[in-house]
DNA sequence: GTCGCTTGCCAC
DNA sequence: AAACGTGGCAAGCGAC
């Protein structure tokens, strides 16, 4: 059968569409799950359901929530088998709202399903409806979605204002559950085969990030307010006197270049597209007034807009900040998150001790009787990188009690008195993450600050040590390339996504690191469900990629830790590898203070 | 006024 | 032969 013909779509607004669903549901069998949706009256946190919809690949209906919402939850009482829907965290926060709780273990999510199998394609149901079922009609309703969005179609109405009678309205409504259904047809018997154990992650992971966005993070509003305006008003005034001393924007680079070029320095930077650059590395190292009032005034303008702004007016009743989550952020399986993104918060640093404000201003919910508790990775990726290129001394090195890079130095250097503070350390370990990135002998000179001749001779000295992590990364580009003849497009499977692909031809090496990168966002996820499994579920607030930060009220806060350092510490899950975190701990998300496991305690 | 592009910058 | 990966976000500016 060809796209969505024989489809039947109900509205339910008669007693009498209310007895066929009825008799509908009748018929269905548990395996043969239902799809679900919701329409609502926006995408904010505030906005609420108008219609929900139920369907299989057949049937398709659309419920008006007012005047009929009692049948949708009646269903949803009845309906024993497995609910399917597309973005699935967005329908159940909805329908939470209106107090109809949606069984998270039986809700299963066609946009994971998509995502693990190739993340490579748009996992908008649109874009996959169109790819996998109907073009035309998903087209035709992207439009009518659009209409609504922007309130440019005809009628001016919106998705507050459209009446649920309005045919295309509720028909596309209708047709969602219905596409869902089609999807999973397709997709389930992919997923099942070749990626399970990757989909029933992600969809575990989905339900608690979905908790960690209710829970959300406490802000010290006060103290953020503080810091807001005294930045704000450095950024207003020294604006003010860029232009009454040079005439000037100050945001404005190349009015800033002119002048400076006046004044006899010398640019040769170039941006991108060619213009002159005029970043901080630029401006760090111009002994002029100006250049220094702006690189101080970017300083204070990032923190103030991009931090402080979203904690001082974002927050709710209770002082909470609810960012988003998207367990699907990255086509490498790592999370990303928005509004605001907690995940880039400015870590302690010399060069701008301004920056320190903005992690003391996300604190403990419980005043004096809570903790904020911080847990990462120890060098994650190098420990991915040590156990796919089964690079024996690397794993020694993992072995040993000392650190890590130091032990590195040790061979990269031939001396064995080399300590924590010596540069070399800082050399090798660029080195490292030059190699897990795929950078050019030029770009690690540049960031580990030496000339390119060293560069070199480390580079050839860590290929002579590590001949196992050259092989790695050879054959890792080879297989892919093999890929592209047999299958028309190189790429990688990583644990929790099916083929990733190179973003853009010529650029292969970067499959290196998208499969380091995918092995850490999977072990991090793994981590997630034991840590909830375990119990910390209900304080864990931000998931950093290799961190979990949790706000945990002082009688838990011991039990809370030496769970923490049970589940994220592992010599299992990276084979020879041992996998190590560590845990502090403070009032603040700034706060540095080890946590020292107590025994007998 | 909005939109898209560019530039810059924060994290892991 | 060539070569730093993944994100989110704000401000300036020209174009519509």
């Amino acid at each position: 059968m060809s796209g969505l013909d024989g489809v039947t779509l109900h509205l339910v607004d008669s007693m009498d569409e209310v007895l066929k669903l009825r008799s509908w549901l009748g018929e269905r069998r548990p395996q043969h799950a239902l799809g679900f949706d919701t329409e609502t009256t926006g995408l904010e946190f505030t906005d609420t359901v108008r219609l929900a919809q139920i369907g299989d690949g057949m049937t398709g209906w659309a419920i008006p929530w007012d005047r009929w919402g009692g049948v949708f939850e009646d269903v949803v009482a009845r309906w024993d088998g497995l609910w399917l829907a597309h973005n699935m965290k967005f329908d159940v926060g909805k329908l939470d709202n209106e107090d109809v709780f949606m069984p998270r273990p039986r809700v299963h999510d066609t946009r994971i399903m998509t995502q693990v199998l190739d993340p490579h394609y748009s996992t908008a149901l649109k874009n996959v409806a169109a790819r996998l079922v109907d073009a035309a009609a998903a087209n035709a309703q992207a439009l009518l979605n659009t209409s609504l969005t922007d309130g440019s179609g005809e009628s001016g109405w919106t998705w507050k204002t459209v009446p649920i009678t309005y045919g295309p309205y509720w028909t596309y409504g209708a047709l969602d559950p219905v596409l869902t259904y089609r999807i999973w047809e397709i997709l389930w018997p992919q997923v099942d085969a070749t990626c399970r154990e990757a989909f029933e992650i992600e969809n575990a992971v989905t339900w608690i990030t979905e908790r960690m966005e209710r829970r959300g993070v406490h802000i010290n509003t006060a103290f953020a307010r503080e810091k807001y305006d005294a930045f704000t008003a450095y950024v207003t005034e020294s604006a003010q006197w860029v232009k009454d001393t040079y005439g000037v924007t100050a945001g404005s680079n190349a009015a800033i270049v002119q002048v400076l070029q006046e004044a006899g320095f010398a640019f040769d930077k170039a941006t991108a597209s060619g213009a002159v650059a005029l970043d901080k590395e630029v401006l760090g190292a111009i002994d002029h007034p100006l250049a220094q009032t702006i690189l101080q005034r970017r300083r204070l303008q990032k923190l103030a807009s991009t931090y402080l702004k979203h904690f001082v007016e974002e927050v709710d009743a209770h002082d909470l900040i609810h960012p988003s989550i998207n367990v699907l952020g990255a086509r490498t399986s790592r999370m990303s998150m928005e509004r605001p993104n907690l995940q880039n918060l400015p870590r302690k640093s010399n060069s701008n001790p301004a920056a320190d404000a903005i992690r003391e201003c996300a604190d403990t919910r419980y005043g004096e009787t809570g903790t904020m508790l911080m847990c990462d990775f120890d060098q994650i990726e190098m420990r991915g990188l040590a156990y796919m290129a089964n690079e024996q001394p690397m794993i020694d090195a993992f072995h040993s009690p000392n650190d890590f890079f130091v032990e590195l130095a040790k061979l990269v250097y031939d001396d064995d008195l080399i300590v924590k503070t010596d540069p070399r350390r800082q050399v090798v370990k660029n080195a490292g993450y030059a190699t897990i990135y795929g950078a050019g002998v030029e770009k690690f000179a540049l960031t580990a600050g030496i000339d390119i001749d060293t560069a070199h001779r480390v580079r050839r000295r860590w290929n002579e040590l590590f001949p196992g992590v050259a092989k790695f990364q050879n054959d890792v580009i080879a297989v892919a390339l093999q890929r592209r003849e047999t299958e028309g497009a190189p790429y990688v499977r990583c644990p929790l996504t099916r083929r990733r692909q190179v973003a853009d031809a010529g650029k292969e090496y970067a499959l290196v690191n998208y499969l380091i990168q995918g092995w850490a966002a999977a072990v991090f996820k793994k981590k997630l469900i034991e840590a909830d499994d375990a119990g910390l579920g209900e304080w864990m607030c931000v998931p950093v990629h290799d961190e979990i930060v949790l706000d945990v009220p002082n009688e838990h806060v011991t039990e809370a830790a030496h769970t923490l350092v049970k589940v994220m510490n592992d010599d299992r899950i990276a084979g020879p590898v041992p996998i190590t975190a560590s845990v502090s701990y403070g009032r603040t998300w700034g706060s540095k203070e080890a946590w020292v496991e107590h025994h007998g305690e």
